[in-house]
DNA sequence: ATCGTATACGGTATCAATACCGTATAACCA
DNA sequence: TGGTTATACGGTATTGATACCGTATACGAT
């Protein structure tokens, strides 16, 4: 076997992204990432169901249609879901597929798996924080924000000060440009 | 050579998102998503420089050394930056990388590029624009932008402007929100 | 040829952001 | 019970951002 198909695989296995393969919902192969991402030992995951890596089975069932025709359109589909880790907590993905099986998307299916790093420490955001964070995003002052929750400029400047701390962000500019897509964990 | 392997370079092969490896900013292998994405066949960039997928020499200058103590402390790092297609056309991309060498991150590089769709509906950016984007996104100050580009900071705060006119916003947070918060196109 | 735009730079004025100092209450956790 | 964190607010000092004023060159389109 040529070295092409070796390094072709050694970089699909420690890709920066996570990668998974599936037939028919079931999961072939995926990568170092996509394992850690979700917090399992790879070997756990391979021939599981994808059953296991969503936070239940309405949302197991609602992502299968969802990409279905654009997949038998165009070979490959996107979106913004919701996976499950093994101990629970959920991850926001940005998700892509492509089918090698057109006819029959679910057939062959190579998907990729970015965490998106607003959700992925939203929950270590407080209520205060996703209220100012929602301001800033819409470019309001400290003073516009403290007006719009009915608090003093001041405290706003205290959660936005946290909020730099928490990301370790030098000023709001950064915080927001890194809030969609996540940062390399460790 | 196991069938495992085989499986996994197909699926960096077909994988819905760009993939490249490349050893001292020379691309050694990339996936046809890479290849497509930028326009190009992909016999004619296999052993090429990165350099010609990046709009200028200064722009690939500069996103060398950005990452490189990210890479040498964990291994990987990620940003948004504009690469370059055959045709000229620039591209914004989520830029993801880990290197399997992080004693000298450049020496063996995997990366994965996702293409974001922003100022599509909109005013398109000049080179200038981007480089400026580039530092904002960083949490630069227009007086570190200037330093960076050997340009006045007063000069960096015209292109700031120019920027907030294009897309209608108040200020540079909002700005950056709306850059991160575009949707990958596929 | 004139118009519009991008580029590049200078000055000035004002407001916002950030970083400190401080106090205080409430919640939770070991 | 003390330690930590989030919340909330005040003052002050410095830096940065933004909005104006101006000039100048370059380039492409009408």
């Amino acid at each position: 076997m040529d070295d092409f198909t070796r390094k072709m695989a050694q970089a699909f296995d420690a890709a920066p992204i996570g990668m998974a393969v599936s037939h028919h919902r079931v999961l072939g192969i995926c990568n170092t990432s996509f394992a850690e991402m979700l917090g399992y030992d790879r070997p756990d995951l391979l021939g599981q169901s994808f059953r296991i890596l969503y936070p239940s089975h309405a949302e197991f069932d609602r992502v299968r249609d969802i990409g279905l025709k654009a997949m038998e359109e165009h070979g490959s589909y996107s979106d913004e879901r919701m996976m499950r880790r093994k101990d629970g907590v959920p991850v926001w993905c940005r998700f892509r597929a492509r089918t090698l099986t057109p006819d029959d998307p679910l057939a062959h299916l190579i998907m990729s798996f970015a965490p998106i790093r607003d959700q992925l420490d939203g929950a270590q955001l407080t209520k205060r924080e996703r209220e100012v964070l929602s301001g800033l995003s819409r470019g309001l002052t400290s003073k516009e924000i403290g007006r719009e929750l009915g608090l003093s400029p001041r405290t706003i400047e205290d959660v936005r000060a946290r909020l730099l701390r928490k990301f370790e962000v030098k000023n709001t500019s950064e915080l927001l440009s890194r809030m969609s897509y996540a940062r390399p964990t460790n």
